[in-house]
DNA sequence: GGTCAATTGAC
DNA sequence: TCAATTGAC
């Protein structure tokens, strides 16, 4: 058969357990194709950091395939129909997208291919279980994440094992004139941050691959304490790995369970694997409420006072509260495009229940900033921390980021690694700065309100406060 | 409709 | 201890 097919690719740039790509290898010679998708420009198009990651991804899966991916920009039944033309292709392969508007999208396109006899194949790459595959007795989805990871997810058929490679035969055509090169794309921000981003994470299939093998090698054994700890990197950071498919979460599901397969390792190894079952939940919920990017799933919530005070999410987005493990998170964030789990409970929590700001800010920001950025988990994850979510954490669960810090950070190293300011105040004042007697402070070279900002806010009134908001919610509703 | 259980806390 | 909600079955 020498008839090419197009395969399609979005948030699945490997070779390795790519369905769509092993599929379609079988059928003839293969025309890989990624489009900046215009027909979905709404707020939650991919944020800056994470069209940084995306930049770097085409650039490294296009050496994968010797120069062969061809990039444009447009409508994707556009840019598709004339690629066929052109090529005289006879099927498109892809797999599936799972957020709102690329349900709609795919499905629309689907049908007008068919409606033009060209075959579409699409395929399962980037969940362990189809969210229209899990549900309760009665046929409704679930709401609870213990009951949907136990009942819905592992009684369910295994995930299918991972997919080698493809024998793949590229179908060497002229460049089309609408062909555009990575430069054209301007996926990289004029803002020179994204420089340091790029410096911190090494970008591509492979070295997913080997953050996975280090970390079932190294990290695993202290994962069950050591997650919760920020400044100890016991976790995967394989997120944004997943985010655009450079890993799928079915390598990650087999791989860990092969390579943890000693004693000992069973607490830790289902701990992990409950966290990618917490990325299904994700997807789940929001593929069974579309709304819930931007609407309280909880709608008792619609009434709550936020304020909406543009200043004191500065003071959050920059780092600027006076609470080190906050200003730290933020901080971390900004440079790294990336914040530790535990931290961005803290922050989360901080920013809707003591800032009392909407959580939609929260999502804003995290969404340009994170290069893990996710429209499922982080809606989920922002519904969950505000108390409008699905198995949300209940409204009187307030983080309090002085115990928390004391608690997850006491030596004060995570704070100190991105607070260089406070480097050298001794431990016992590290999260409480402002306590800190005048020679001490003196001593570490602080002055604060100039070189380290005083608490922008009273944790005690502001929890009673946002408890009081909560209860009149309670009340009227 | 009764029973059981519930990611990640604070005072 | 709080203090009682919500969902799953």
């Amino acid at each position: 058969m020498n008839t090419p097919v197009i395969v399609w690719l979005r948030h699945d740039l490997r070779l390795r357990d790519n369905p769509a790509l092993f599929y379609a290898a079988q059928q003839g010679p293969v025309i890989p194709v990624f489009i900046d998708d215009t027909s979905v420009a709404d707020e939650w198009s991919p944020g800056a950091a994470s069209r940084c990651w995306l930049h770097h991804s085409l650039d490294s899966l296009n050496q994968q395939l010797s120069g062969g991916l061809k990039l444009f920009r447009g409508e994707p039944l556009d840019v598709l129909s004339k690629l066929i033309e052109q090529t005289g292709a006879r099927a498109v392969f892809w797999n599936r997208c799972y957020t709102p508007q690329a349900v709609r999208r795919d499905s629309l396109i689907k049908r007008a291919l068919k409606n033009a006899a060209i075959e579409v194949h699409s395929y399962n790459g980037s969940l362990l279980w189809e969210p229209w595959e899990v549900s309760k007795g009665d046929g409704t989805p679930y709401k609870v994440f213990t009951p949907f990871f136990r009942n819905g997810c592992l009684n369910a058929p295994l995930p299918d094992a991972p997919l080698p490679s493809p024998q793949l035969r590229l179908f060497s055509a002229q460049d089309s004139t609408d062909q555009i090169s990575l430069q054209q794309l301007r996926l990289l921000p004029d803002h020179p941050w994204y420089e340091r981003i790029s410096e911190h994470w090494e970008i591509s299939e492979d070295a997913a691959w080997k953050r996975l093998q280090q970390f079932t090698a190294e990290r695993l054994q202290h994962y069950q304490k050591g997650r919760d700890f920020p400044s100890m990197e016991a976790t995967s950071t394989l997120s944004p790995y997943l985010q655009w498919g450079q890993i799928s979460p079915r390598q990650i599901w087999y791989y860990s369970q092969q390579q943890a397969n000693k004693p000992g390792l069973e607490d830790a190894l289902d701990t992990f694997l409950k966290e990618l079952g917490w990325r299904e939940f994700s997807y789940y919920q929001l593929y069974h409420n579309p709304g819930m990017t931007r609407e309280n799933l909880n709608q008792r919530f619609n009434h709550f006072p936020w304020r909406n005070d543009a200043d004191r999410c500065r003071d959050w987005q920059q780092g600027r509260t006076g609470f080190p493990v906050i200003d730290a998170g933020m901080r971390e964030l900004w440079q790294t495009g990336y914040m530790h789990n535990r931290v961005r409970m803290l922050v989360g929590s901080f920013l809707v229940k003591n800032q009392l700001q909407h959580w939609l800010h929260g999502a804003r920001w995290f969404w340009d900033t994170l290069v893990d950025a996710d429209l499922a988990s982080n809606s989920a994850s922002w519904q969950w921390v505000a108390g409008c979510g699905t198995d949300a954490a209940p409204y009187f669960r307030i983080f309090n980021p002085v115990t928390q810090g004391q608690k997850f950070d006491p030596d004060g190293t995570y704070v100190r690694r991105y607070l260089p300011e406070l480097k050298k105040l001794p431990s016992r004042y590290i999260h409480t700065p402002w306590e800190a007697p005048e020679a001490v402070l003196k001593a570490a070279g602080i002055v604060m309100g100039t070189t380290y900002p005083n608490p922008i806010l009273d944790l005690k009134e502001t929890r009673s406060q946002a408890l009081q908001a909560f209860a009149h919610l309670k009340e009227h509703s």
